[in-house]
DNA sequence: TCGGGCTTTTGATCTGCATCAAAGTCAGCG
DNA sequence: CGCTGACTTTGATGCAGATCAAAAGCCCGA
C-alpha cells in the first residue's frame, strides 16, 4: 500500500493496515460519511517543510492539528543545558497536536522533507464533540502512542547501547516495510543522522556510530551509503534487540 | 480535598483539582447525569489488594477497567533476563486498563494496600460508544498520560542519577500534596522500596540509596524513618532536578 | 526479648559508555 | 574540479554508575 495521494480528508485518521503489528499500525478508518468528509475538507490544508525546518516550537500556539503524509519529523524535549531527548519519531500517518490544548510542550522538527495534512484546531474540536467515532478513533491513536512511549521507556532505562541500536534498526525495517516506503530488498533508509539517532536512543553519536559499525562488521547489516542499508541477518538483529520472541510491539 | 468515599460511580473519572499543575491533575468530571451514573453503578465493584499482590499480569484478560481509589500500584515491563522498567506509578484517581483491548501488556502490582473501583469492561465500552463525553474524558486522560510518559523518557534517557532522584522526590511531594495524602508539614511517604524506585528511575538500588543519602547529608531532605521524609530545602531539591524553572509538568 | 529474614547502607572494584580529540568522507557549489 | 562545511569514523582516556560484597538496621512473630 502506498502513501495516500494528498487529496483525501481521511488522511488524518487513516493508516496503512499491517497484519503483523496490531499496536502502531491501525486499520484504515472509513467511518466518516460524506457530510463529515465535506466538513473536514473545508478546514484542511497541506503544508510542506524542508529537511531541518522547525515545524513547531515548544510553547507555540496550536492553531492546527495535523497528520504526516510524507517524510519524517522528530518530536523532542530539550533541557536548559542543551541535552536533548527525542520522544517520538513522526512518520507517515502519525498524528501531531492534540485537541483541547492550546500550546505544544515539545519541539517538532522536519528530519526529511515533510508534507503535513493540517486541520484548523478549533473547528476540528467542534467536529470531535459532535461526531463520536472521531474521538473514539483519536482515543485509540493516543493509547497506541502511550504503549509505544512505554516500550521506549524500557529501552531508555534498561537496554544496553547494542540493544538500543538493534531495536531501532528493527523498528526502521518494520515501519518502512509496512508503510510501503521501500520495496522488498531495496535498501532501507535511516531518516536520521547519527546525532539524531543518539538523541532518540539516549546515547552519544560516537556510540551510535560504533555500534552500527559493529553490526556491520558482524555481518548483520550492510551499508550502501551512510544513510542506506540492508539487513543481512534479520534473526541476529532481532536477537540483539533484547525483545521478546515475537517482537510485535515496537514497530 | 480528601480521597472520595468509595461510594460514588464518578470515582472513575474524577480527580482532585490542582491549580498548580494542569497536566496530571484534572478537574473533577461532573458531566454524568443521573441515568449514566445509574448505569455505571450497575457494573461497578470494589476490590482490595494487599501490598505486594499482583493485580494484573502481562497477557491477562482485561475483564475490568478500574481506577485507583486508595494506595499505590506500579505498572512495569520485564525483559526475559529479568531486567525491569517501571513505566508508571498508579496513585489515587489514576486509570487502569483500556477500552477496546482484550489483554494487558504490562504487569500491575500493588505497592501498598490498594483499593480499586472496577467496572466491567464490555458494558463500559458500550457506555463509551453511546455517551460522547466519556470518551472525550478518556482521551484527555490518555493524552495526559502520554505527556507524563514523554517527560519520563527525558528523565530516563538524559538525566543523571542525582537529577533522577531529585525529580522523583519532587514528584512525590507534589502528588501527595494535591492528593491530600499528607497534610502540610507532615512527613511525606515514599510508597516504594529502594529497589522499586530504582526500577522506576532506571538505576540500581545502591545508587538510589547513595543519592538519597547524599541529599540528606546536604541538608535538602530529612528522614524520620526509611519510608518517611521531609523536604528541608525545596529550592535546592528543585535545582537538583534539572527541570525548567516552573517545574509544572512532572507532578 | 530474641532471632531470622527482609531492606538499606556502605565500601571496593569494575566497566560501558561518555568525553575529548583528530582524521576521514561526502555532498554541494562556486 | 577542488574547496568548504557538515557528518561520520576511529582512537585514547575518564568517570558515573553498575556490580560485587558485607555489614547494619528494622520489622515482626515466636
Amino acid at each position: 500500500m502506498q502513501i495516500k495521494s494528498p487529496n483525501m480528508s481521511v488522511d488524518l485518521l487513516s493508516r496503512p493496515k499491517c497484519s503483523e503489528c496490531p499496536i502502531r499500525h491501525r486499520a484504515v478508518c472509513s467511518r466518516c460519511d460524506a457530510d463529515e468528509i465535506e466538513q473536514l475538507e473545508q478546514i484542511k490544508s497541506y503544508k510542506t517543510f524542508a529537511a531541518g525546518d522547525p515545524i513547531l516550537w515548544r510553547g507555540d500556539d496550536l492553531t492546527y492539528v495535523a497528520s504526516v503524509v510524507k517524510g519524517v519529523a522528530t518530536l523532542s524535549k530539550t533541557m536548559e543545558d542543551g541535552r536533548i531527548q527525542m520522544v517520538g519519531l513522526l512518520m507517515p500517518s502519525d498524528f501531531i497536536g492534540r485537541p483541547n490544548r492550546k500550546t505544544i510542550e515539545f519541539d517538532v522538527v522536519a528530519a526529511t522533507e515533510v508534507t503535513l495534512c493540517c486541520f484548523q484546531r478549533v473547528p476540528f474540536e467542534r467536529l470531535l464533540a459532535t461526531v463520536p467515532h472521531v474521538s473514539q478513533r483519536l482515543l485509540e491513536i493516543a493509547l497506541d502512542e502511550l504503549d509505544a512511549a512505554r516500550d521506549w521507556m524500557l529501552l531508555l532505562g534498561r537496554k544496553t547501547a547494542r540493544e538500543k541500536i538493534a531495536t531501532f534498526v528493527e523498528m526502521m525495517v518494520r515501519r518502512q516495510h509496512v508503510d510501503g516506503l521501500g520495496l522488498d530488498h531495496e535498501p532501507l533508509v535511516l531518516p536520521l543522522t547519527r546525532d539524531e539517532i543518539s538523541n532518540y536512543l539516549g546515547l552519544t553519536l560516537e556510540t551510535v556510530s560504533r555500534q552500527l559499525n559493529a553490526l556491520k562488521k558482524e555481518g548483520v547489516l550492510q551499508f550502501v551509503d551512510r544513510r542506506r542499508f540492508e539487513v543481512i541477518d534479520m534473526a541476529a538483529l532481532h536477537a540483539a534487540s533484547g525483545d521478546d520472541s515475537d517482537g510485535g510491539v515496537l514497530c
